[in-house]
DNA sequence: GACCAGGCACATC
DNA sequence: GATGTGCATGGT
């Protein structure tokens, strides 16, 4: 089985997933901050505390609170003290260099911006891929801890490959296309929730592991 | 109470 | 380059 059967069968089991659930590029570069090794549901009362205080309406007026505050608001997300500085370090570099506005940076060329976005303390390969791909609809392939367990499984690399290889396999073995790759991601995060657990993976009933 | 969740930086070997 | 640890809340 290829990994665009596996995309195509995984599209008719589920649909369309509608990521990333936000309202602006904005709000997803956020959440994509706060979702570091945390579970949406938790990052989703984070978000909803940072809109009640109008946080969200630009990085400009998120730049006014101060770090300390802002680790109370986020709090739910857990790591709230780190990230609460990881948030800073992004509109500190957003205001520094590009006059603190999201279209100083949406111009700029895929491999650029992904080497500006890996350079911000806090910003790692999943973060800044995330936010290349949900934010500014680049075509770059996201993996995530549930890509490697799923596809390792399955026999398609080693458990501890690396990011960068891992998303090699992917973007060589599928067409570059920011909606597959949009579309792909989500459904995995999708279907690990559902059938891949760490501990019992239902692979019984899962719809891509091979029925016996 | 243990385990897990849409990672990352940093120390150490 | 690989391996180990701190960061923290909330659900199962």
């Amino acid at each position: 089985m290829t990994l665009l059967a596996l995309y195509n069968k995984l599209y008719k089991f589920y649909g369309p997933q509608a990521w990333w659930p936000s309202e602006t590029p904005f709000e997803t570069i956020v959440g994509a901050i706060l979702t570091q090794n945390t579970s949406w549901k938790n990052v989703e009362k984070a978000i909803a505390n940072l809109k009640k205080i109008g946080g969200l309406s630009s990085p400009l007026k998120l730049d006014k609170v101060s770090e300390k505050r802002l680790g109370r608001i986020i709090r739910p997300a857990g790591y709230y003290n780190i990230k609460a500085k990881r948030l800073k370090n992004f509109l500190r570099f957003l205001s520094s260099s590009h006059g603190g506005r999201l279209s100083g940076i949406s111009g700029l060329d895929t491999r650029k911006l992904r080497h500006e976005l890996l350079n911000i303390n806090g910003i790692g390969p999943e973060t800044a891929d995330s936010i290349l791909l949900y934010a500014f609809s680049r075509p770059v392939f996201v993996v995530d801890a549930y890509t490697k367990r799923i596809f390792s499984r399955h026999k398609f690399f080693k458990e501890d490959t690396s990011y960068e290889e891992v998303q090699r396999v992917f973007t060589a073995n599928l067409p570059r296309n920011s909606r597959i790759y949009n579309e792909y991601h989500a459904l995995i995060v999708r279907l690990a929730k559902d059938f891949c657990k760490k501990k019992a993976p239902n692979c019984a009933v899962c719809p891509i592991c091979p029925t016996p």
